[in-house]
DNA sequence: ACCTGAACACCGTTCAAGT
DNA sequence: ACCTGAACACCGTTCAAGT
């Protein structure tokens, strides 16, 4: 059925740059990472095969594009989560952006994992290792502001970005590859399970009493 | 130079599989994870290309099988970081594992990814996730004894470990992609780096007078 | 400047055939 | 039972050529 496939228009694009990225993003999400091709991605955008090259310098350039954008997506919602979290004090605006940022790993599991695969490398795409910084500025700032309220401790606050967003990484990962111990897994929906170890995170290992 | 070839036996191998396993982990250590290749990994196995079809179903299943080894080799080394840490109390305990846990990351770059990619899933793959599952039962033992010293809180043991594990595992891929916050990144060793995030989570971020 | 079309070397997978 | 050899459809990348 020929009818069916991409219609070839036989010169530019306007942006064939943010195309070829809409379009490696839809075949992430719908076939997985082996299922993006730049030969796909291109022809979803109605080129030819080798006119992405005028654009990324080869396949791994275009899933940095892809991975940064992702990134940009990542930071917005957890600002928006914190914005939205309002005057609330230390542990209820950690809670909003850990929920936020494990929400947004469930929703795009293959976009997520993408940003932290060795495919592209940050260091090999500036842009990307910039756009990855970006985020843990959103959990910094959350951090900031509920040391602000004195629920959270302000000292050593560099290790702490470095714990929260570790864990925030680990948690999603975790539940992406469904390895989650038996009894929390069942305490379904993801919130609670994110909310869970916030909680532990908050009291620490060590006794109180 | 054909005398550099791999030389081709004209039959069985006597034990292709782990020949093939081996062989895959060696391109994925040396080349990445584009650089494995089912035809790269029969060739070095001195095999034809459809060789590997009589032991694993495609190349994603010869994949799982390299990482279901890795998940073998990450529980021994957690396993023995506990038991040399001995009579140690709480914090120290988990101080070694987490510092074998993550040393082992940093010293197979590529294995940690592939254990995490999407490309191989554990629900596709269930003697993956079970290698996975006793990774996981490790680092519970280590969180068990060091309750058992009175150091550790024994109360919410499942949460502990799913904090826990999804701490090592964020801090591994922080690591990993050069996230890490200036001032953290430049506290190499990366021992030292591991011995803060777990001074971070002994403590809780909650203050404590 | 931006894209095409053909080409090259390579890949994953299948399958009849060999021993 | 285990492997080979040829084949198919596909891929990443390059490059002369077109407009």
């Amino acid at each position: 059925m020929p009818g069916h496939a991409a219609r070839r228009r036989n010169y530019h694009h306007g942006d064939l740059r943010r195309a070829l990225v809409d379009a490696a993003t839809a075949l992430l999400d719908q076939h997985g990472p082996l299922g993006v091709t730049l030969r796909g991605a291109a022809r979803a955008a109605g080129v030819s095969q080798a006119a992405p090259y005028r654009h990324f310098a080869g396949k791994e350039a275009l899933l940095a594009a892809v991975a940064e954008a992702a990134f940009h997506d990542l930071r917005r919602v957890c600002a928006e989560a914190a914005r939205r979290s309002g005057r609330s004090g230390g542990l209820r605006r950690l809670e909003a952006v850990a929920e936020a940022y494990v929400g947004f790993a469930v929703a795009h599991p293959a976009r997520y994992r993408l940003m932290w695969a060795p495919a592209p490398r940050a260091r090999d795409h500036p842009t990307l290792g910039a756009a990855a910084r970006g985020a843990g500025d959103a959990l910094s700032a959350a951090i900031a502001e509920s040391a602000s309220s004195g629920e959270v401790t302000g000292e050593r606050p560099l290790e702490q970005l470095f714990v929260f967003w570790s864990l925030l990484h680990g948690v999603a990962g975790l539940i992406l590859d469904e390895q989650l111990p038996h009894e929390i897994r069942e305490a379904v929906p993801v919130n609670v399970i994110v909310r869970s170890a916030m909680r532990v995170l908050f009291e620490g290992f060590r006794p109180r009493a």
